[in-house]
DNA sequence: TTACGGCCTGTACCCCACTACAGGGTCAAT
DNA sequence: ATTGACCCTGTAGTGGGGTACAGGCCGTAA
């Protein structure tokens, strides 16, 4: 009953992984992975001769991106492109700068709707603070001054 | 006598809209709506005589907002949550600033995300330029750097 | 009054991203 | 040698979030 089994290949001795270690350290199941493996969104690993993935210890990392993508709603497609761009020897570098400033671009575009919706739930806690006369829903007062459509616009409710 | 019936109902007489023209005023599909108005997103409107469905013009706004809360990676649950959140005769203030104040984490862990991502984009385009001895992917670097969960613990980057 | 687009309900279907078996081989401790 | 956890391939099913009809009523310009 050796729990311990569980960490060999990470604290010593081997330095690859099963297929249910990366899932332990990435946090996500075993079908996932393999479902990952299928869509190219990790790389096929080496085999054992009993057939079983060899796992490097990147891959780890390389899934947590993987999720951490999609809480930022990016899609799968999105995440795949994102960890394929790459400066490679017969890459153009332009090619690579235009596709990065894109995903900034769109990056950036999240921050800015991010802090809108942060700014409107502000306003809600200050609201209910004072107590006043204040209107009941200070979210939807937002949504209904157009906070993510008619901002630059310099309208006002 | 009612010409331009497209627009009838925003630029004069009538306030209210049919669902077609919410539809192409908010950028979804009609069935979106329907289905919308069946989990409980939006209200149900009003009907005319005929049945049909009959809405203020404030409900663009609100499937506005939840279009932009999923694009943020928000489900339909969580921006079900966030449209709910207001001070309401009964509601204490405490109950709504606490789910307020989780909002506002959740919301600034992403921003700080996407600060991530966004930087290990930009270090890849000063690479490009730079045009040096340079890992050939910075992204990866990133990430294999733990970018996503070593960094609060105080941890080298 | 007819044509034709818009709207109604209801049901079925679709894509994405998993998730769950079934049936069978592997590995390490007992 | 056996046990039981772990892994393999393959296929099927699930839940979220829509999307697409079918069959039928409404509304209005010609």
């Amino acid at each position: 009953m050796r729990a311990r089994n569980k960490i060999r290949a990470i604290s010593g001795g081997r330095q690859t992984l099963t297929i249910g270690q990366v899932a332990q350290l990435s946090g996500v199941g075993i079908e996932t992975i393999r479902f990952y493996e299928r869509e190219g969104l990790i790389p096929e690993p080496p085999r054992r001769e009993s057939g079983y993935r060899d796992y490097p210890p990147e891959v780890v990392k390389r899934i947590q991106f993987i999720k951490k993508a999609q809480e930022l709603g990016f899609s799968l497609k999105d995440a795949k492109e994102l960890l394929s761009l790459r400066i490679k020897p017969n890459t153009t570098c332009a090619v690579v700068k235009t596709k990065a400033s894109q995903k900034i671009a769109s990056i950036d575009e999240k921050i800015q709707d991010l802090e809108r919706m942060k700014s409107a739930l502000a306003k809600l806690t200050t609201a209910c603070d004072e107590r006043g006369p204040i209107s009941e829903c200070p979210i939807l007062d937002a949504v209904e001054a157009g906070i993510f459509q008619a901002q630059s616009k310099g309208e006002k409710r």
